[in-house]
RNA sequence: GGCGACAUACCCAAGUUGGUAAGGGACGGCUCUGCAAAAGCUCCAUUCCCCGGUUCGAGUCCGGGUGUCGCCUCCA
């Protein structure tokens, strides 16, 4: 062996092997605050991933749409690196109280009373509005949709088990789940106990700790809601934390490999689902979990349905954004970090997509597949960079970079379609734009 | 007030374990048409909020400062 051989090496096996350590999924994981190689454990022949979807009395604004994309990039990227996949995502259409502290309005009945139409036809509306916004962004369906109405007797059977196993008791207006009795209650949310039992501003009521929540709401004495169900404990409604782990332990089993959803619920939301299915099961409730940055808005306007006026996708299409506008805006910048929207960046990504397309679309009719060393090179970095924590601006760039490469159109052509199932820009297809 | 995040060109934005600033859009220039547009080509950060420090070398690490934002109320 001879020092000159450094240039040989370059090709090696030493980089060989670093090729493969890279080319391994890597996520973030907000349990452990870092990035974890994602693999399987033995025997698990699917991917379970539960999505915390939307509650449905109000459109979903373009922030929500956000999370939504990153988590069909998350999807996406499993099936391209060959993993099956059992996705769940829930319609919470029932028990989403305007206030964590358990006080609030329930979101369903202000959504009915706002619009003069029934619980159940606001439901149903909006959940018919999302799943149009889904299709229109191009994101994938999850293999099962799942109504929390559907499963209230499951969200029984876990509040018994909990009540059963001693965690929970009962107050004159529910029964709630005891945080004070599981010892890690605080630290998926690293939260400081301490602080909040200070915290002068929270009205425990009848509550043993600030941080427990209600799994049994008991409806109202002086008027009967529009949704209730009878229980052993009285008749009223489930709590809205309870939904996720019923339906995501009912469909997925007790230990979920990815549980996803925005940046928002890591402190409360699933905090609780933590809780409560672990003292339920004794088992790790998720493996992995994933959260969605904000996205913000440049200035006054403000990502919040409670104040009455958000963007959603409606509202761009109208002004003469394609939805794919949007898609490929989100696709800019890592799921992690926030996103400023403006106008003048969504115009940005809408020149971006036109001209990728002029590159891409005479490219639609050449058919191929991938072969030479050199577009397999190709494939590598983008296949590397989507599953570096989905890196889907780095990938972007890459396809760009891919564009300009000297390669033939048929292995372009298939490069693009390859890259297309991850990014799922629609690049396979024509896409008609109707607007100027 | 408490806790936290972020700060890269006109705009959006990437930047593994420090090794000498991806990509996209806009703008400008050029070519071809030429009324214009379209299209193609090309240019575009000696520099990463500021000040110190460590280092042969820092956007990347450490200390301090400034600024913006978020959470502690509802939000994906």
């Amino acid at each position: 062996m001879f020092a000159s051989d450094s240039w040989s090496e370059t090709f090696q096996s030493p980089n060989f092997s670093k090729f493969l350590e890279m080319s391994q999924l890597r996520f973030y994981n907000t349990a452990s605050r870092s990035v974890e190689p994602f693999s399987l454990p033995e025997g698990v022949p699917a991917v379970r991933i539960y999505c915390c979807g939307p509650t449905v009395y109000h459109y979903a604004h373009i922030g929500n749409l956000r999370t939504y994309i990153f988590e069909d990039v998350l999807r996406r990227t499993l099936l391209y690196h060959g993993y099956t996949v059992k996705h769940v995502v829930n319609i919470t259409d029932v028990g989403h109280l305007t206030s964590d502290e358990d006080s609030g309005e329930d979101k369903m009945e202000k959504g009915a009373a706002r619009t003069g139409k029934t619980v159940w036809e606001v439901a149903d509306f909006y959940t018919q509005a999302f799943f149009a916004d889904i299709r229109r962004l191009n994101i994938l369906e999850p293999s099962l949709w799942c109504k929390a109405t559907d499963h209230i007797q499951e969200q029984i059977d876990l509040v018994k088990i909990l009540e059963e196993k001693g965690f929970t008791y009962r107050t004159s207006d529910g029964i709630y789940f005891d945080s004070g009795k599981f010892p890690r209650y605080a630290d998926f949310a690293r939260l400081d106990i301490q602080g909040l039992r200070d915290g002068v501003r929270i009205d425990m009521g009848e509550k043993r700790n600030p941080t427990d929540f209600a799994l049994w709401k008991f409806s109202p004495t002086d008027k009967k809601r529009a949704m209730e169900w009878p229980s052993p404990w009285g008749v009223g409604f489930p709590g809205w934390h309870i939904e996720c782990s019923a339906m995501a332990m009912k469909h997925l089993g007790p230990t979920l490999d990815i549980h996803c959803g925005g940046s928002d619920h890591i402190r409360v939301h699933h905090t609780n689902e933590i809780a409560q299915s672990e003292c339920a099961t004794g088992q790790p409730f998720a493996r992995f979990w994933m959260h969605g940055e904000f996205l913000r808005l440049g200035d006054s306007a403000k990502m919040s349905k409670s104040s009455g006026e958000f963007l959603t996708l409606d509202v761009l299409v109208r002004k003469g954004y394609h939805p794919m506008d949007y898609r490929l805006f989100a696709l800019t910048s890592h799921y992690r970090n926030y996103l400023n929207f403006s106008f003048e960046a969504l115009d940005n990504a809408r020149e971006s997509l036109k001209s990728l397309r002029k590159k891409t679309d005479p490219l639609l009719g050449a058919g191929g597949s991938i072969g030479s060393a050199k577009a397999k090179e190709w494939q590598a970095k983008f296949r590397e960079a989507v599953g570096d924590d989905l890196n889907t601006s780095k990938a972007l760039g890459i396809l760009n970079l891919m564009l300009k490469e000297n390669l033939p159109d048929y292995e372009k052509s298939a490069l693009v379609r390859d890259f297309d199932t991850v990014l799922g820009l629609g690049l396979d297809k024509p896409m008609e734009r109707t607007a100027p």
